[in-house]
DNA sequence: ATGAAAGCGCTAACAT
DNA sequence: ATGTTAGCGCTTTCAT
């Protein structure tokens, strides 16, 4: 009982050690440094001063196995890209709802590859964090169908789940493309140029959809002729707008399906002699300094509800059934989508 | 030996279960399971289906308990702030690089708060993360002295270790600011607003440092009265912008030590009858539609660099001293700071 | 090709 | 106020 623990340097040590160097037993020496209490003042300090000593840490993987999955503090975020000012701000938001109680956000980015966000998936949910919330990639979620059940709680964000019922929190997609196709068409719009994400994500298709709707409504056909998809990146997107105003004729309106693809269309149009109208879906970075008008939404709200439903799981009744919510998005008009439609075709 | 293993609902399936199931021992429904080898056909067909059946799922906490820290595969990433595009584009390069060296990347985030960059360090270490990497917030890092000699390898980013050694990756934020500085002093200026981050932190007090020598150099005395710090978001700089144009006389040029900054400096000139000069640190997202000249750099090498460090440190020599590294900055002059002193004074 | 036993580091449960 | 025992779920060793 004396202070020559088992040295079997370099590892860490062990809170045996810590016991040993301070001459308790193991539980006192867990008392005392995790404040359970009913420790002597003494003691404590005893303990305090071997573990500072030793430089040891708790292991919190064996505090986890012995205390069961509840003991973590850990929630996972897990989205396409990070660097996306949507994504993040939507982190930002459930972070901060997080960190009220109590517990902490790790993010982890797919780059919208549905075999990354497998195996993230799958390690987060292997080491046992306390919840997953995922703006998911995939095209079915059959392999998450155990969890809610008797595993960890997840919500999906901004796309739903597929093949599977679980909490959602997403955007009123068809209802802002709506919104973006009625305001083109009422200003006289006949050829609107659609640039649109990865064709397979649900978001894409259900602004698609929307469109589809107002236009086809209006009475204008082929419109799809002026539809680009899966322009997922910027320059992807700069490109597909050269195209569509080298055309004959050339659309008079441009709807962006997303932020990074409106960035792209801002580029194309520089300097352009007669731009065409344009509307994007999100809002931009110094947007109203660009000028740019905006299907606009709260993506920290999101953030906020996702934490929400989670907690609701974490700590209310266990057997409510999923939930959905869908929140709004707003017209925001600026100058970009106020540029009359300029010659007679259509 | 038949199905009927202990029947403990709600909880998950063990290992234990899954191998009662089968009919098999525990060991070989893990062998089955991890692809070990030396499985019969048939058995390992007879584990799997078990496996599905009860939707077992490996718990990844015991497995780390029982392997050690180093089965890990998750290395953490902790910064200030994840929504700004200098760390997501960082944390895109560090990713991309750890994940060909079958790691994977979590990232989390302290809004500059030291306190809570203490408890996430704290949360992963003690869950044994791999690695950690830190765009540290904090002035001291006494509390990880252990960590590299027993524990788990870091890497610091954007700001030094300070009373500790360690690896490091870090910008050459002196000579940048030298840059700006020099550029405008050439052109003429004398009185440059300088608008700065929170003054306690290391880039920030390396940047004014850089501009001081070369103004001084230059002979101008009083710089200092056109020194604004603690403009940690856009709207402070927004607002520090104006209070140093109202002055009279007003500076003929703008230095904006961070990207958040100039951004905020870009509001406060949008209309401006005859705005400053403005040179702002780090590129901007649509920096060149924007005509704002900037010290540009690549925030992804910073990444590479910090995976490097750390895969040196998981596979290399464990006694290597610590390195740094310092990354390059660049001069990019567009518009905006080829706008000339517009008067006498100074 | 399979199994039995031990133990990773910690804490819950039950002493004392 | 402190100690003892057992066990979380897995994998390592060593048998067979």
């Amino acid at each position: 009982m004396t202070a020559d623990a088992p040295l079997k340097q370099p590892g860490r040590p062990s809170l045996i050690q810590v016991a040993a160097l301070s001459g308790v037993s193991a539980k006192t020496a867990s008392r005392a440094l995790s404040g359970e209490g009913y420790v002597a003042a003494k003691t404590r300090q005893r303990v305090h001063e071997a573990a500072d000593q030793l430089g040891y840490r708790p292991n919190g993987v064996a505090r986890d196995l012995r205390r069961g999955a509840k003991a973590s503090t850990l929630v996972g975020l897990i989205s396409g890209d990070l660097a996306n000012p949507f994504y993040s701000r939507l982190a930002s938001g459930l972070e901060r709802k997080l960190r009220v109680n109590g517990l902490q956000l790790i993010t982890a980015s797919t780059e919208e590859n549905p075999e990354w966000e497998r195996q993230l998936t799958d390690t987060l949910l292997e080491r046992r964090v306390r919840g997953l919330v995922i703006a998911s990639t995939m095209a079915g979620h059959d392999h998450l169908a155990g969890e809610r059940i008797h595993g960890i709680p997840f919500v999906f964000v901004d796309r739903p789940p597929v093949g599977l019922s679980a909490d959602a929190v997403l955007l009123d997609n068809r209802g802002g493309a709506r919104q973006a196709a009625r305001h083109l068409v009422e200003a006289g719009h006949r050829r609107i140029g659609v640039i649109g994400d990865l064709s397979r994500l649900f978001t894409h298709r259900d602004r698609i959809g929307g469109f589809a709707e107002v236009v086809e409504t209006a009475g204008i056909t082929g419109w799809a002729d002026y539809l680009l998809e899966d322009a997922h990146d910027v320059a992807t997107a700069e490109r597909a707008v050269r195209e569509l105003l080298g055309r004959t004729p050339a659309p008079t309106a441009l709807f962006t399906l997303n932020n990074r693809i409106t960035t792209g269309a801002v580029r194309a149009l520089r300097g352009h002699p007669s731009p065409p109208a344009l509307i994007g879906f999100d809002e931009l970075d110094l947007g109203d300094f660009l000028g740019v008008s905006v299907i606009t939404h709260d993506p920290e709200e999101m953030g906020r509800w996702a934490a929400q439903l989670l907690l609701d799981q974490l700590f209310g009744d266990a057997d409510e059934p999923a939930r959905h919510v869908v929140l709004p998005t707003r017209l925001l008009v600026r100058d970009s989508s106020e540029r009359p439609p300029r010659d007679l075709g259509g």
